[in-house]
DNA sequence: CGCTCATTTGACGCATGTCAACGCGCGTGG
DNA sequence: CCACGCGCGTTGACATGCGTCAAATGAGCG
């Protein structure tokens, strides 16, 4: 069944080399950065590469460790976080499924990693893949844009916390959770929290009780609907648009 | 085989090759991007290089521009800042002379950039940049760790601006300030703000007056001096680094 | 020397953090 | 299958730190 994909316009399934890889399979084979190679190309990353699977709450890797590999999240999700002495955790980005996962590591780790449910990943031992990345110049490229891609983010996420009230945070994030969950699941405008209200409130530089305030208050102004504390539906989008970047006030 | 500069063990900078260029003489010739270039890498790059002045204010670019050019800012600061609908602005970085410009841009420039004071800038056209990249791998790896810094940097600004206090805050600036200045600037422990107090505030999250009454707070309490809002004098380092990251409440 | 704009200082109120209690869901074990 | 307990989420009461508004002071520049 992995083969009648090929209708699909962007990004054409290739087929890979008959070595009984596992590349060919996998889960998010189209969206990964893997997905600017070619078969051969492919056989060769895939013959450095090693899968490793992690339980919530489990660490992949410290701020600070000498960065051994770089990741590829096939299944799960990641936090990103750094922490402050006393405690105080600032969450600085979830990685998704497809995503890549220390790339652009100069010296150590820069922030700490953790499952946040079950996690699968596809393993590059660091070494190996800076002496592909010679040959593939094409990749680098490819790395860079992604980098800033991710720089992009970082400066969107840097107005949100110094310029944005909670609602406004809020808001934000779930339109901006609905923006990846077309490349990684659900349909119609349902959206499966896989962080708790404490990852969220970190993440948003937040407290937990405010967060839990604002969701409820969407709730009551019926933007969104909660099937749960991890089951969002949005059901007024030009709203929650309106309450992301607030004109007055 | 260009020069005898092989000596020195860091960055020998070398002669450049005769061609009444301007590289050789550039002020941040040690510390740019240029630095990791040879002779003649450079006299490639010096080819497509021209430069540019801009006054107090002015706009580099706009967010959402198109980027045609990839900046080294030779003299003078830059403000890199987003803006909401309703007027509020998140400066997400200060660009110091020798950093590099828009290099991380993939798509549009992801936020605008306006002089400090007056600037001098060396700039070279993206496309043709583009092409020399494919000549200099070494300098494409180059960027990508510069990414990678700028990044970590972004991580760090996440943290400062999500959980730290407005007096952890100013105490971060001062010392991210004091590192820089090093290689920019001035001697002893004073340090010249380029950036008027509003500039301070929209980079800190805060408001011009609590970044006012936090700089009077540390002067009274004797952990720094200012000789005019422009100038700073660290008195006493140690408490300042308490401060940047208060263990205790 | 005086104007103008940036910065400082003050008074005040509110939004958000803090502390605390409650409820709910889920997993576990009887 | 039900009872229990634990952790997460919600809700409430309260306090305060920071933003807002306003006025005074000071610095830079013509």
């Amino acid at each position: 069944m992995a083969s009648a994909a090929a209708q699909m316009d962007v990004r054409p399934v290739m087929r890979i080399v008959p070595r009984g890889g596992l590349c060919d399979q996998c889960e998010v084979r189209g969206t990964a950065a893997c997905a600017v190679l070619d078969d051969h190309d492919l056989s060769r990353l895939e013959a450095i590469a090693t899968h490793k699977e992690y339980e919530a709450g489990q660490t992949v890797f410290d701020e600070g460790d000498d960065p051994r590999h770089m990741f590829n999240v096939t299944s799960g999700m990641i936090r990103l976080f750094k922490l402050l002495p006393n405690g105080r955790r600032q969450i600085v980005g979830f990685v998704f499924p497809g995503d890549m996962l220390g790339l652009a590591t100069h010296g150590t780790y820069t922030c700490s990693a953790e499952a946040i449910g079950s996690v699968t990943v596809c393993r590059f031992p660091r070494e190996k893949l800076i002496v592909l990345l010679d040959e593939f110049p094409h990749l680098q490229g490819r790395l860079l844009d992604m980098a800033a891609d991710e720089l992009k983010q970082a400066q969107d996420q840097m107005l949100l916390l110094g310029r944005k009230s909670p609602m406004e945070k809020v808001a934000s994030f779930l339109l901006r959770l609905r923006g990846e969950h077309d490349q990684c699941n659900e349909n119609g405008d349902r959206l499966d929290l896989a962080m708790g209200r404490g990852d969220i409130a970190d993440y948003l530089g937040l407290t937990i009780e405010t967060v839990s305030r604002t969701f409820t208050k969407l709730r009551n102004e019926n933007v969104i609907a909660l099937e749960g504390a991890h089951h969002v539906i949005i059901t007024d989008e030009d709203a929650l648009e309106d309450l992301a970047d607030a004109m007055g006030d």
